[in-house]
DNA sequence: CCAGACGTTGTT
DNA sequence: GTCTGG
DNA sequence: CCAGACGTTGTT
DNA sequence: GTCTGG
């Protein structure tokens, strides 16, 4: 399901797009700016860019500030109780219909949800060997976007702690910020490609999700029903599973001979 | 009780 | 087959 | 997610 | 940390 996407916007551009929706959002914070790499082809493992809660108010009494940021995380969730960082491999996912449930995920349901901004992102079509005409099972790749080139916000968790062998708290690596996707059934217009997709928020719930204030199962409330069709499929370069490759190239459609065997998923019918 | 996992996807 | 790297 | 490795010793 | 498996 969603482990490969794009999110080639620059991270002032975001910013400014995220405004224009009504939810305010702090500066860029420099140390931040340099891993927000705008990329077409964004994987697991890497520093992705999220946007988190407003800070809460520090010491006793002070209004909080209303502004939410965009912080680099690393895709794939570490646990705080994690003794070795490569769980975070496997933990690129969560499936809404299971996530209160799970011992990884369960605790920040409650305060550390979050939104990855996005173009769209990739599945894979499995082709099987008897409809490929080369006798071989393949793999087509879709992108699946707005086709008005419009901003998405995929709902996630994230989680934020102290690396405690690391002794300066001012070292960038005396914190682990990592992140997950949350999943769910894909759409009826998405099915032909991959049975999942990740869960897509509208702007107008951006606030109340990313709200520390409202309780998990409120939040939760807001991703049941959420509105289908905004995003269609459409076939791309292979070249996109080898995650070197990099470039608007990438989503430019394949040759007809590249699509032998495989079903359009707008009509259920084999590309011609 | 301790030890060990803690996750999702897709596939034959 | 399964894990790591990107 | 896919692509690519899958191993050890000793060396700078 | 917290749950499951043994």
């Amino acid at each position: 399901m969603c482990g490969r996407y794009a999110a080639s916007r620059s991270p002032e551009d975001l910013v400014e797009e995220v405004v224009a929706t009504g939810l305010p959002v702090a500066p860029v914070a420099a140390t931040d700016r340099a891993a927000l790499r705008p990329s077409f082809n964004v994987a697991p493992q890497q520093q992705v860019a999220v946007l988190v809660a407003p800070r809460p108010p520090e010491g006793g009494g002070d209004a909080p500030d209303p502004a939410a940021r965009l912080r680099a995380l690393r895709w794939g969730l570490v646990p705080s109780w994690a003794k070795d960082p490569a769980v975070g491999n496997r933990m690129i996912n969560a499936r809404v219909e299971t996530v209160t449930g799970k011992p990884a995920y369960r605790s920040l349901v409650g305060s550390r949800r979050c939104v990855l901004p996005a173009d769209g992102w990739y599945e894979w079509q499995a082709v099987p060997k008897e409809r490929s005409g080369t006798g071989k099972a393949r793999k087509q790749p879709f992108f699946m976007a707005p086709p008005d080139g419009g901003l998405l916000g995929l709902a996630g968790l994230y989680s934020w702690w102290r690396v405690p062998d690391v002794a300066d708290p001012d070292d960038p690596a005396a914190w682990l910020g990592t992140v997950t996707v949350l999943t769910t059934d894909a759409e009826p217009g998405l099915r032909a490609v991959h049975d999942r997709m990740p869960v897509v928020l509208p702007a107008e719930h951006w606030r109340r999700w990313l709200d520390r204030d409202v309780p998990g199962p409120e939040a939760l409330a807001l991703l049941a029903d959420l509105p289908t069709g905004r995003v269609v499929p459409r076939p791309v370069q292979p070249a996109v599973g080898n995650v070197r490759n990099d470039s608007p190239a990438l989503l430019a459609p394949p040759a007809a001979e590249e699509l032998v065997g495989v079903v359009d998923p707008t009509t259920g019918e084999l590309f011609a």
